[in-house]
DNA sequence: TATGAATGAGTCTTCATTCAT
DNA sequence: CATGAATGAAGACTCATTCAT
């Protein structure tokens, strides 16, 4: 990579970063070039050296934070532990950690959900949702699947369905969260998914 | 109800029928008042005489989609089974019987999510959803806690919990089957609950 | 004069007064037929069946308004006085007492000042004022002809030139009282009114 | 001052210009901004650029005019002559000599008077004026007091009212010139002046 | 490369006027 | 006669994007 390269990739990143506080604070419709151009300390023109429209750039964002938020579903997944049970448990509660970090950028989750609905941005978010939920799904259904070949888990136990559903269970937890100040989707989480491991246990 | 009330009311839900299609088709923002008349059949100025803005018009639309699905909801609760896990599954066909009827607006959902974000609506809307989630939760909670009293639950369950995931999880699945046509929430649902009632069970 | 337009006539009065309230409170463009129609307790269509445009009616209580105010000036005019200058004195008191009754309703005036310059409705305004200016004059310039016919006023006085200056200062004061809660037009006048006379006295 | 702020301050004094000229044709609620910017040969967004409403800049193109105006009153007042009288006649010579120059923009003062009685710009304009006036009535009373203070003036006079009265006269003839195109409104003030003249004169 | 002045397409919203009842 | 629901023309204002410097 040459140095210019190098330049350049920094200043993507230093407008992606501001684009995601500004997008994050006023929506996708109601953010201002402008705006983020102040934000990122440069000039509006400067934007559109690096960005093509603001679509593109807020596809980058959405791939920022995609990138961003996935290690943590790594490491999570990643996890050593003692049988799948544990290792659930730590990817819960890897996953719950993120909340006090994403916390205050989680409008851009739902405005990445609602730009799947606009005409012109569909295919592209539609496709990259469906990607990473697939890539969760099956991450998540490996490590279920390892429980029940294991003997751990209960042969008539559904992969499929509970990796999606728990999947869609921590998303959930967080906009409840975002619904509600009072409400601790960690705890929440973690209540739950002692209920879920005994359901999925093989108790035999 | 006078007669020119009633007409008023149905030209009412006319504009808002029509305004939902546009809505979905187009989002909140890129949605145009103008389509949303034609939509209704009606001049466009006519939208005004019956809602003061377009934000007014879409938490209308809020409304009218919160009453029309909320009923599916009630009828799952109070649908009679035999026990609390009966129940549940009842509650959970109806909530995903759903499905097939809101597919087609369920952008509007995420619209709604993303409202909550947008400076200028956040009152209105996160206030409505958390309403609307603490009387979800509170519902179903109740259910569960039956299944405890009863004793057909295990007592260290916690319904709190149970509940806010188990409505989560629902949210979650249709947004999943949103980004993949391939995906079946009903079946997944179905799939999942049985691990769940399986973890609720008290086996003693 | 029949039954029928003797309650055309008195509905027509109704209009007008109520358009005069609404008219001074948000100027031409700012009052609206809506409140026009409220403010007389009728229905906005009916307005239109009294009156052909919005024009129409602003150009009718510029007639009333004109006929309400004209009675003070030919009062003024017409008292019998010891001289010219008691006659004077008498009109300017006249006038004066004006003030409080008119206060509230002197925007009318700025707005039919500022309507004589509207495109559209120049020519009508312009017109009237050009009358009404003309007779105003007319008259004082009259009673100060008179004043020097008799001997009273100075033989080098221009009546034409008093006339008009005087009745420009009758106007301008109320401005400045429009302006400026605590400027006393009546006491103003009054005391310009005492030098001014000393000017046209004739102290042969 | 920058060379950009000099730039900017230009393309304001432009704006401000084509404004006034299309808000004296066609008043305040008549103009439409797309004229002005056609009149100042740029385009519509560019007049938000410099202004950040109709209303401020209406209220920009009043303070042009009032600078423009007021230059023509400073002179007059301060211009040295034989005593109080004359310098009375030299500030009248000096403010009519205005009319031909305002005349094609007088609507301007009409439509700045009628400001003042709109709801949402009545602060502005009317708090505007009222300090007008005030200088103004300020300037020429002290020029009467002098008149007074050196025994040219009769000590009777009242130098409040008889500066509020000219100053307001000088407003009144330029409107009855406004509707009548024969009225001269410089001879009328110079007429008039002879008689107020010799009111105000000392004659022991 | 960086900039920000300029632009005009696009939108919400208002309201005088019409007309069926 | 009276009404008020319906209308669409009109206009203020926004903002993504361009481009000369």
């Amino acid at each position: 990579m040459s140095a210019t390269d190098n330049y350049r990739q920094n200043k993507k990143d230093q407008i992606v970063k501001a684009a995601a506080v500004v997008f994050a604070a006023s929506g996708y419709s109601g953010a201002v070039i402008a705006d983020i151009a102040i934000q990122a300390r440069i000039g509006k023109g400067t934007v559109y050296e690096y960005f093509d429209s603001k679509e593109d750039l807020f596809f980058a964002v959405f791939e920022w934070y995609q990138k961003k938020t996935e290690k943590a579903a790594i490491d999570g997944i990643a996890s050593c532990g003692d049988g799948a049970s544990e290792r659930l448990k730590a990817l819960n509660e890897s996953l719950m950690g993120l909340w006090a970090e994403i916390k205050d950028v989680f409008m851009l989750v739902m405005e990445f959900w609602s730009a799947s609905s606009s005409t012109r941005m569909r295919q592209r978010f539609k496709a990259a949702f469906k990607q990473i939920y697939d890539e969760y799904r099956h991450s998540v259904c490996g490590l279920i699947q390892e429980g029940i070949d294991g003997g751990e888990f209960h042969p008539d136990v559904k992969p499929d369905a509970v990796a999606a559903a728990l999947v869609g269970t921590w998303d959930a937890l967080f906009l409840q969260a975002w619904f509600d100040d009072h409400f601790d989707p960690a705890k929440t989480a973690r209540d739950f998914l002692v209920t879920v491991i005994r359901g999925l246990l093989n108790k035999a």
